[in-house]
Parts: C-alpha cells; sequence; structure tokens
DNA sequence: CAACGTTGATAAAACGGTTTCTCAAGCATC
DNA sequence: GATGCTTGAGAAACCGTTTTATCAACGTTG
C-alpha cells in the first residue's frame, strides 16, 4: 500500500501538457502565462499530490528553510518555550527547526555547527539560559544570519532578552500597592545579571529599608533565608519578592511549616513562571513570566527577515515581562480575571 | 571578514589537479586510484576547509542524513530526554534532527510530516508521553522508516517503552526488603496502561493486604491520599510507592506536616525521576528512573538502522528501568555508594 | 606480437527542481 | 507590408554532488 515512487515535476509537466519549466513557473506563481495554463498546472498538480522536494529546491534557490537552534539548556527550562514560538512563528512559512543540544561543550557545540553550514540553513538562533553568559561557541563570523536569545552574544548582534528590571518593577509595585510595608528581596548568586537587573528595580522602588539576600537558586536556600529573616531581630518582612520560583516556593513552605500564613500574614512573588513549581506550591505561586514563547516567536520573525535578506537592526530588544497574579500575595483588588488567574498587562 | 563564497568539490578537483569525479571519490573513500592521490586531494580539501554542501549530496545519495522527531509532549518531561539520546547516537553520523512539536493537534502534525517528506528525512521517531496513546496523526503508510517512543504504534510498529512491570517491582521489593511490612500504592488514574502495569507488579509482589489509591498525577492528590490514610481506621502504613514524583512529593510533604518522619516511620519510593521534583523534596526522593535517554539512544539506533536499509524486527521492546535511591526510603543496607546517590542495577 | 586484464583517471549523466534565454505567434503601428 | 512590441511557452543551463560508463596506458600472457 506504501507508495514507494514521489510525483515530481516532470510527471505533473507531462500529465498537464506542459514543459517542466511552465510547470514549475506555474506551481510558484511566477513567469508569464494564460491564467488558464496556471491553473491547470496547479489542479494537475494538487490531484497527483505533488510535493517538491525540497532539497532540489534549496540547491537552487540557495534556501533551505531550514534554521537551527542552538542551545545550552538542555533541561528545557528555558528553551523549550522558546523553542515552541520559534517553530509556531516559523511553521507557516514552512520552515524546519534543527534542534541542536550542546551542553557547554565547545567541542560538539563545533560539530553541530558545521552540520548546519553543511546542510545549509538559512540562520541561526542561538538560546541560552543566561543573558550573561556565551555559548562556547563562535557564530561572529558565519555568513549566516544569527540572533541570540536569552544569551549574550557579539557587541554587534541582533539579542532577545527579557526585561527583568521591568518585571521586577511590576512584581514589587505589585506587592506595594497590597499595602505591604516591609519587602525583602530573597534572589540567586550576585554574580547573575539578570539578580543585579531585578534587584536594582526593586531597591527603586522599596527605596530606603530594601533588604536584599543573596544565596543559590534552590528551594533549600528559600527555607534558609526564611530562617534567618523570622530567626533574627527585628521585625518580620510582611512581602517577598523572590528571584526565582524555586526560591519562593522554599520561601512558602519554610512560612507555613512556621505558621505563618501566605498570603494573609505576608504576600509573596516568584520569578520565571515554571509552572510545575509555580502552579503546585500551596497557595499556587504569583509569578513573573518572561514572555519566552513570544520571544521565541519575536526570534523566529527576525531570523525569517534576516534569511530573505531584509535588514534588521543590531542591538539588544528587551521584551516586556508580564506579572500572574495566582494566590500567593493575597486578595488583589486591581486583579481582572481571566482563566482562573488574574493578569496584569504590562 | 566573513567568508562569502563556500569552497565546492570544484574547486578542490582544480587545486589538486584531478577531476571533480576523482575528487569526489578520493574523498569518500570508494573508487579506484593510487593512494597518493586520495591523500593529495584529502590535504588540499582539509587545507581549503572544503565541507560537501548537503543538500547536493542527499540529493543524489537519497539519504538526507536528517531524521524527524515527532513529539505532542511540549512542556518536554519525557521528550527532552529522549531527544537527548536521539542526537546523541546520531550526531556522530552526522545526522540532524528536526524537532516538531504537535500539541495534540492533527493539522499541526499533517504540516509537519509533509514538511518532513519533502525534506526527505530518512526516518521519523514519534514521541509521545503515554503508551497507551497515539499521536494524531498517521505515520503507517509512509514509505520512510518510522520508530515509536513511549507512544502506542501501529500493531506490526518498532515500539521503544519503559518496563514498567519490572521498575515498579523493584521499587516494591526493596521497600519489603527494607522490613516494610504495609505498603501501599498510591498513583494515578487507572486508565493509563503504565498505571495498570506498575500496579499489578505491586500486587504481584505485596500480595495480600495490597491496598491501591486511584487519582490525579499531581502533588495535591499526594496530600488527600495521605489524608483518607492517616484520618482514616486501621493501621497506617510503614510504605508508600508512588504512580510518579508529584505524588510522591505530596505525599511527603503531608506526612511531614503531620509529624510522620521519613524515612524513619514510613518509606516513600516515586517514580520518573523528574528531577526537579525529586531532588527538591525533602528527604530527596528515591524513585524509579525509566532510562529515558537510553530510550532515545536506542530510537536513534534503530533508526539509523533503518535508514540504511537493514532490516529491524518489529514488536515492542521493553527497556529496563533502574531504582534510584536517595533518602526517602531509609538507610539503605545493600546500597553502593556513587556521586552521592545509590544505584541499584537492573 | 596480438589479445587481454588491470589500473587510474575522466567525461558525462543523473538527482529534481528553478531560472535565464530564446523564440514563434499575434497584434498594433506607421 | 515591413517593423517593433508583447505574450506565452519551451529549451537549456544551472545548483553541487555522486555514480556510471568510458578510455588510455600499462603490464601479462599465450
Amino acid at each position: 500500500m506504501a507508495k514507494a515512487e514521489r510525483i515530481r515535476i516532470y510527471d505533473v509537466a507531462r500529465v498537464a501538457g506542459v514543459s517542466v519549466a511552465t510547470a514549475s513557473k506555474a506551481l510558484n506563481d511566477t513567469g508569464r502565462m494564460t491564467e488558464q495554463t496556471r491553473e491547470r498546472v496547479k489542479q494537475t498538480a494538487a490531484a497527483l499530490g505533488f510535493r517538491p522536494n525540497a532539497m532540489a529546491r534549496a540547491l537552487t534557490q540557495q534556501r533551505s528553510f531550514t534554521i537551527g537552534l542552538l542551545t545550552n539548556d538542555t533541561y528545557g527550562r528555558f528553551t523549550l518555550p522558546v523553542m515552541a514560538g520559534v517553530a509556531e512563528a516559523l511553521v507557516d512559512q514552512g520552515v524546519s527547526v534543527f534542534l541542536c543540544g550542546i551542553e557547554d561543550d565547545a567541542a560538539l557545540g563545533q560539530i553541530h555547527v558545521d552540520a548546519m553550514r553543511d546542510k545549509q540553513v538559512d540562520g541561526i538562533i542561538a538560546a541560552g539560559k543566561r543573558i550573561d553568559r556565551r555559548l562556547p561557541v563562535d557564530l561572529s563570523n558565519l555568513a549566516i544570519p544569527v540572533v541570540y536569545v536569552f544569551t549574550e552574544g557579539p557587541e554587534d548582534a541582533i539579542t532577545l532578552v527579557s526585561d527583568d528590571e521591568q518585571g521586577a518593577r511590576e512584581a514589587v509595585e505589585w506587592l506595594v500597592q497590597l499595602g505591604r510595608k516591609r519587602v525583602v528581596h530573597i534572589t540567586g548568586p550576585a554574580s547573575f545579571a539578570s539578580v543585579a537587573a531585578r534587584e536594582a528595580a526593586y531597591r527603586d522602588v522599596v527605596g530606603a529599608g530594601a533588604q536584599v539576600l543573596n544565596g543559590p537558586w534552590s528551594e533549600a536556600w528559600g527555607h534558609e533565608a526564611v530562617a534567618r529573616l523570622w530567626d533574627g531581630a527585628g521585625p518580620h518582612p510582611d512581602g517577598i519578592f523572590c528571584g526565582n520560583d524555586q526560591i519562593a516556593r522554599g520561601v512558602v513552605d519554610a512560612l507555613r511549616e512556621r505558621g505563618v500564613d501566605v498570603p494573609v500574614d505576608v504576600s509573596v512573588v516568584g520569578f520565571d513562571n515554571w509552572e510545575i513549581v509555580a502552579a503546585a506550591t500551596r497557595p499556587p505561586l504569583s509569578t513573573v513570566d518572561m514572555n519566552l514563547k513570544e520571544m521565541g516567536r519575536e526570534a523566529g520573525r527576525l531570523i525569517l527577515q534576516l534569511a530573505e535578506g531584509k535588514a534588521v537592526s543590531a542591538g539588544i530588544r528587551k521584551l516586556p515581562c508580564k506579572l500572574l497574579v495566582r494566590q500567593s500575595c493575597g486578595s488583589a483588588l486591581r486583579a481582572s480575571h481571566s482563566n482562573g488567574e488574574a493578569r496584569l498587562g504590562i
């Protein structure tokens, strides 16, 4: 039952009674011919189930309708949503995506980059998990367009990152508007650029009395930070802005174990909107969503433009984050409901 | 600085002073010629940095050195490790992987399958998240080899799944060997085939006194199940085998909140080894690892053989699981340490 | 020395499309 | 009626490889 032979344009031309050249032009809406001929060829092709061989087409057109997605984010925390967005933006154009995970292995990275070049990809999207770290490959003079997402690129690169400062600002302002007077910031290692950006926004909003605790990106650190805050002297916080959802979950769990009510006594907001963590926290975590999928879509659009030869201005583009309000920061007067979750527009 | 022109085999031939045909054969180790000529061509190619155009090559060879990975597992819980294994098995052979996420959208699936056909993929790996559900696409008469991983395929398909029964058996036997007398099973919805398989193994090991609680695959269900067991009449369990890590985490959290000590009073084992959940649980969760990466490697090997025209016997292949002992089931006499974790061989 | 294998290398034909060039026919213009 | 322009279509070149068929040169053999 399997169809062994694929239909070639040669077959279409023969059946439609035209030359191969005419058939090609008819199907691609190029060249000149009577509308009647064009239509006849198209119908013949459809009837025969003709699909052009992408390899042959790529050979002449110098376009493979293929792009490479290079990433060192094996676990997929950041890359998967990005990937989904990229694919979504490109599938309509018939562009497929090579996924290449390279860990932090420069040699493996080179292998994949070489493979991409051999396969004539129209562009490469380099995606990472830190905006202040580079992938272990050099893509700078490649004759192929490159877009950097969530990773550091060369000076004159086209780079997409989330607007950490804006996202953090929204989160902290939300806590303040809820009436919280003592908001502290429990976050990751100070060496991360995003930690600095979020901290800066936090400090800017709360002004005097800011307190920042740095530690690892783990639930355990959330527990420990709560211990420090509650076991130490001085008044306890009534609002906690966490650097990511894992820390936030640790914080919420620790507070519950101490009998501190979230969100009645303390409001907690996370960062990342990692569903598996944020949604399973009790109560579900309000958090800042980085719109990774939209970043992927934008990356897809950009790489497509570049592949088509259009110019795209270089530089770093910060895409806005969105505060996602769940139950961990208290009943919010301003929250408008949708799908059981309240979203605060950007 | 960017190299505009790519080196073609034509250039290599000219510089080496041979014909294109000879150059091709020299580089592919085919044909006949003096070893001297072959070496000269190879060195010329290396010096010029020649890399063959994969499109052109695919056109003649009828092999694109490309495979498609089709999946409906958007979150990547199952697919990402599989993907990593597939890529690992294929990268040496110069084979690249198209990743195509299709949710449960049949139309989208068809688009991706068509795109793969157009791009002449040498094979398709269909990966899912349930062994008893099919992807919403028909790959049965495609003239392209297909391997099914963690999803249901046609009767005569080549299918890879984890050996749930064996994994569950190891987990429950481990609990029994630790001296646990009342082991219950808290698991997912009975409609899942893997739930049935794990339950069967559990019942087989514990014999009379088996108790199974079905619910959703969530932490919340873990909490609720513990409430039922501890608030109800009768003796409390001293061992709990959970259907997945999320349930297990809910169970462990619930027990801690009740003051029940894990692992002193109760031993808990999960299933899946979803690191983000299992490792963050306090104490870290013993769990059954499904060896997804190895499944991916095996899928890669199989699709490669099929692409090369070799025959592969059809049928369902169950790959063994591995019990991963952490701290949630108590000090294990038999546990041998490695990397701070004890692994029990299969 | 004629017939015959081998050997090393090349010319040319694929592969399946796209694109450029050429050309005959039809028609308007002067 | 000769000239020129437009239109519709096809022949052929091309993209960059691989592969097949061909062939000259060179022993070997009878």
